[in-house]
Order: structure tokens, then C-alpha cells, then sequence
DNA sequence: CTGAAAGCGCTAACAC
DNA sequence: GTGTTAGCGCTTTCAG
């Protein structure tokens, strides 16, 4: 640490414009332009002349100036609820990698679930003058989802928002659900507890709706009591599974909506001497690397999050290019994957 | 799905502008802007008639037009190694969270240490004209980062590229390698492997040096062998620990520079039935999730993501807004958490 | 093939 | 207190 009170200060680098590269060339602002766009109408001649002195004098477009007049920003916006989750960072990851080459750069802005964040981000997201929109839409309808959907194109990733006209890209997750709990059933387990998201939506919907309908084609009957709600967080979800143990309610398998829940669940089953998979065995949800690296290993379903992200930048692209898109709903598959605790 | 083309188009919301909310209000677009940026010199009648109809038109500054003014964006890069990786989507975190109540959006670039997008990025957000830079550096010097330091602000954070005059933030990463390495000892190791990125950084540099001066400090010999270099992924460090093993090199202590390389040798100790901490003790670094909630829970190096995110974050902003900083290389502290391993 | 000129929407002197 | 005016740097008709 030094005491010393520095300055800071950018040097001024009076950068140069189309202009001053026109004069150098002896041509007009707007030949310097054409060549700069590829936009033709100029000979080879001026091309070189022009390309030359851009290199010499390192031109730099402005891209403030050039977004003013052709209104695009080559910029998109992601609304995400949680960056630190490695399942939607996975999702963001795919998306910027995505959209980069193309020529366009990513906002990102986290919820961590809050509405009332969800809200300025949208509008400082039309404030910014972005082209397109990837939302992990969180709040409840309230109208503003179809506003911003009337300005710019937005496609919607992992979550729906059941809005008709929608453009929306997830996974299967009632496929998912059921494949859990049937890998469950499968394994012998009979009375089968779900771990819940308790901010209700449609992947927990879908993963809910899996799990009855397992349920149900295996004639096994559904027990309101193994339904536990909360927060997602490995905490949250071994406190569940303790107060349900402590409370004596019989269990010998859980589905954990999301491989951080089914961490939490371990703990808890660790704590009380209960072994993995032979008394309890338990599913997760996402395959995020805690699953593969957690001991015992867990058997969870596997979400593509690249393709998650890569097809819904590609549809926000699509539509950004005036393009007509084919499918407004796509669904991608999910997979079991075994591991050790089943 | 449906097979249906529908072709997307957004409303052209033909967006009004200050002119015609001066029209309306019988004042010129000088005083429009005036109260919009409130720049007094109006009075409160033309205040209250020009605020009410923006209201009432629901008029929105374009900012880009805003921006070729002022010569601000109002948004900030941030150039990452992987946002997929839980400690630098903290320090993300924290970073947006601190400038989005100050006005500002960020654009995230995830280099995942490729130092041509490096490039690439850097360009694309001198073009993209942010306010400033806040840079988890991974290149080589190549004189690109004294280009860019003279174009905006940058702050450093996490690795030190030792610049001179560079504005950084960082752990002390000297003083975790050392208490890592120390904790070992106390417990009684004498054979101690370190596990490192093979990317050489300043967070490396030091945390190795620690080792070393925890191992002289304590008259504990250096052996050349227990220094294991490697990509960071659980799976690397599991593989080379493996290796160690089977040559039949003795160790009894592992400090692993990142959580996620201790997780790896967790599984390779566990593969060869070797017993935690009873016969080998290991130390992890970071404190992230993982090391929470593995199975055992990891004895690890705390870092302060949200202060480190924060601190880069005031910095760059006391920078943009011209302020004379105090400090150009802030070091915070770290902390041993005890947990199973040790 | 090339240039002149208008203007995107806003801010900031400067004059009154 | 308020208006006039001149651009910011670029693209894009329109004429030639």
C-alpha cells in the first residue's frame, strides 16, 4: 500500500474520423464510408487508397455515431437470476460465445430473482438501445414482458412465460421429472421425496408434473407430505431432509429438482448415518459438476446448456435479421445420467 | 413443436424525441434538455410542463444519440477468464451490483484464457466505446495493455500484470500460500504437494512463494517432485495425484492453489483408499461452494470475492469520474477456513 | 464511380 | 430563464 495521492488521468487521444481520412485520401466522407461498409459503388483504386490510410492512421470507426444513424447497437441484453449459478453461467457462456463473431456484445444484468430489479433492467435495457433480449424471465405477468416484447425481439430460455406468440427455447423438463422418478421406482424406492424450487415456474412445473405422472403409471401413491418447498440452496434443502427424518416420516428415495438441492439432501443423510444409495438414493437435476464431483457421485438429468444457449441466440439473431423463424417453441431433450446414488 | 413459419416483427414504436416534447410544450429543445438533465436555468413552470408531457408521451432519452455528445456510454467492459467458474461469477457479481444503482451496464467478454480473443475483445470494447475496463489480465505483455491504459480507465483485478502505474486489486495470495502451507505443517505434514495452474499468474506466483517460505520457515526441505503444474479441472489434478501415487512418491500433505484441484485429489485419495485427513491432509483455496459442501467439507483459503468485485468496481468509477485515487494496488486480506481435511 | 448535403437525437456555448 | 446554433461521426439519398 502507498500513501501517495496519484492523479489518474487518460491521455486525450483525440481520435480521428472519416473525415480526416477523406481529406488525406481526396475523396468524400461518404466514398470513405462505402469502402468502410463494402457497400460498392467505388473503384479498386480509391479501396486501396482508402484502406491504406485507415491502417495508417488506425481509424477506428466511431460506433456511437454509426449506431445513431443505422439504429442498431449490435449489443444484446441477457436477464439472468443467478450469473453464479454454473447452470446459467454455462447458458450465458454458450450465448456470447454465440453471438461474439457475429459482431455483437452481451449486457449482462442478474435478478437474483428480485421483480423489482427485473423491472429497471428492462427498461434501462431499452434505454441502452440493445437489438435483442435473452430473458430467464422471472416475475410474474404483469405486463411488462409483453411491452419490451413489442420493441425489441426477446426470446426466452429455461423458463416459460406461457405468453402466446412467445419465442421460447428449454429443456424437457417433464421428461426429465419423470425419468427421475422413475429411475427411482426402478431402483425400488416407494416412497419418493420431491425437492422443490418454491418460486413456482414452468421448469418446476414440468419437473412436478414428471414426477406424478411416474408416480402414477407405477401405481404408486402420491404423499402431499414429501412434497418440500424452499429456497433453492444445498442449506435450505438439508435442513428439509433433517426436519423430515427428525419428524419420523419414512422416505427411501428423493428426486431433487436441482443437483445443489440433492447436495444438501447428502448432507442431511450423512449426518444421520443414513447410507447412499443402499437405505435412501437420491436424483438431482442439471448436471452441473458437483454431480460428477461429489461423493458419492449423483445420478442426475443431464440439461444441454450449450445448446440451450447457442439455439436461443441463434432465433434472437434470426429475428434481430428480419428472419422468420420456424419454431417458437423449441424443446430440447434431457438425459439420465447414472452415477452412484442409485 | 409446430411446423408453422411465422415471420417476427417488431412495432416500429416510431420513438418521439426531445423536439417534439418541445414542440408540445412551446419551448426549445435546449430547455427540454435542461430540466431532463436538470442543468437549472428554467423555471419551475416550464419544469412541471415539459416533465409532465414526457410523461405523458412516454418519452425516452436516446442515449445513443446522448452518448455522441457526451462522450460517455455509461457502460463498463469487463474482460473474465471463465464466468462458469463460481469465484469469478462473484467478483462479476459484485462488480455489476455496484454499477447499475450508478447508472452503468456491463458487458462481459469470457476469454477463457485464449489470449487471441483477448485481443480481439479488447478492440471490440474500445469500438464499443466503454467508460472503463475492469480486467482479469490473463495475456502476455505484448504492449496491449499500456495501449489500452492510455485509451481508459482499467483496473486490474485478481492478477497483477505489475505494470507500473497499473491500478490493481488483488488477494493476498502470498500470505493464503503461506497459511495454507503452514496449516499442513501444523498438522504434522512433511511431504507436501502443491497442485498449480500451469498458467503462470501473479495469484500463482504468490501463493507458491508462501509455500516455499512456509516450508523453509518450518526447516521443511523442498522437493522438486511434489510440484505438480496442470490445467485447473478437477479431473487434471485427480489424474496427476494418481500418477503420484502409483510412482510411489510419499506425501502426506497436498495445499491445492484452487478448491476445484483439491476436489480432484480428494477422488484420487478416495480411488486408492487413502484415508482424509488421518493420512493425508489437504488445503484448497478461494472458498467456494464446493469446498463447503464436499464430502469431507475442504479446509480452504478464503477470498473476498464481493470485496474484491467492490473495491475494483469504486475505482474504476472514482476513475471514470476523474477523481485522484489513493491507492493503485489494493491487497486484501485472506483467511484460513478450517474444515475436514486438515 | 463519386460528391454534396441532410440529418440521426442530443448537449453546450453563447447571446439575449 | 430561454432560444439559437453548431456540431458529435456517421450513413444515405440524390444528382451527376
Amino acid at each position: 500500500m502507498t500513501g501517495a495521492t496519484e492523479k489518474i488521468k487518460i491521455k486525450g487521444t483525440k481520435s480521428i474520423s472519416i473525415k480526416e481520412i477523406a481529406k488525406i485520401c481526396g475523396v468524400s466522407t461518404a466514398t470513405v464510408s462505402r469502402v468502410l461498409n463494402d457497400n460498392g459503388r467505388f473503384s479498386d483504386e480509391t479501396k486501396n487508397k482508402v484502406l491504406r490510410t485507415v491502417e495508417k492512421l488506425g481509424y477506428k470507426t466511431n460506433n456511437i455515431a454509426k449506431s445513431l444513424r443505422t439504429k442498431k447497437t449490435r449489443s444484446i441484453g441477457i436477464i439472468v437470476p443467478d450469473i453464479t449459478n454454473e447452470y446459467f453461467a454455462n447458458i450465458i457462456l454458450a450465448i456470447q460465445n454465440f453471438f461474439f463473431p457475429q459482431g455483437y456484445s452481451v449486457l449482462v444484468y442478474n435478478t437474483n430473482e428480485d421483480q423489482g430489479k427485473e423491472d429497471l433492467y428492462l427498461k434501462d435495457l431499452e434505454a441502452k438501445c440493445v437489438d435483442g433480449l435473452i430473458y430467464f424471465f422471472c416475475m410474474e405477468d404483469r405486463g411488462q414482458i409483453d411491452a419490451i416484447r413489442k420493441k425489441i425481439p426477446v426470446v426466452f430460455v429455461d423458463r416459460n412465460p406461457n405468453r402466446k406468440g412467445a419465442v421460447v427455447v428449454e429443456s424437457d423438463n417433464y421428461t426429465g421429472g419423470f425419468l427421475a422418478t422413475e429411475e427411482l421406482i426402478k431402483s425400488g424406492c416407494r416412497n419418493i421425496v420431491i425437492l422443490r424450487h418454491i418460486l413456482t415456474n414452468s421448469t418446476i412445473v414440468g419437473r412436478y408434473k414428471g414426477y406424478r405422472d411416474a408416480l402414477n403409471k407405477y401405481g404408486i401413491p402420491f404423499n402431499p407430505d414429501l412434497v418440500l418447498d424452499m429456497y433453492v440452496n444445498a442449506n435450505a434443502s438439508k435442513e428439509a431432509i433433517c426436519r423430515l427424518i427428525e419428524c419420523g416420516i419414512a422416505f427411501d428415495g428423493i428426486f431433487a429438482c436441482t443437483d445443489w438441492l440433492a447436495v444438501g439432501a447428502l448432507m442431511a443423510l450423512r449426518k444421520h448415518n443414513i447410507k447412499v444409495p443402499q437405505q435412501v438414493k437420491v436424483v438431482g437435476f442439471d448436471n452441473v459438476s458437483i454431480s460428477e464431483y461429489s461423493s458419492p457421485s449423483i445420478t442426475t438429468i443431464n440439461q444441454d446448456k450449450t445448446r440451450l444457449g447457442e439455439i436461443a441466440a441463434q432465433m434472437l439473431l434470426d429475428m434481430i435479421d428480419g428472419k422468420s423463424i420456424d419454431e417458437k417453441n423449441i424443446i430440447l431433450p434431457v438425459e439420465l445420467i447414472k452415477r452412484e446414488t442409485t
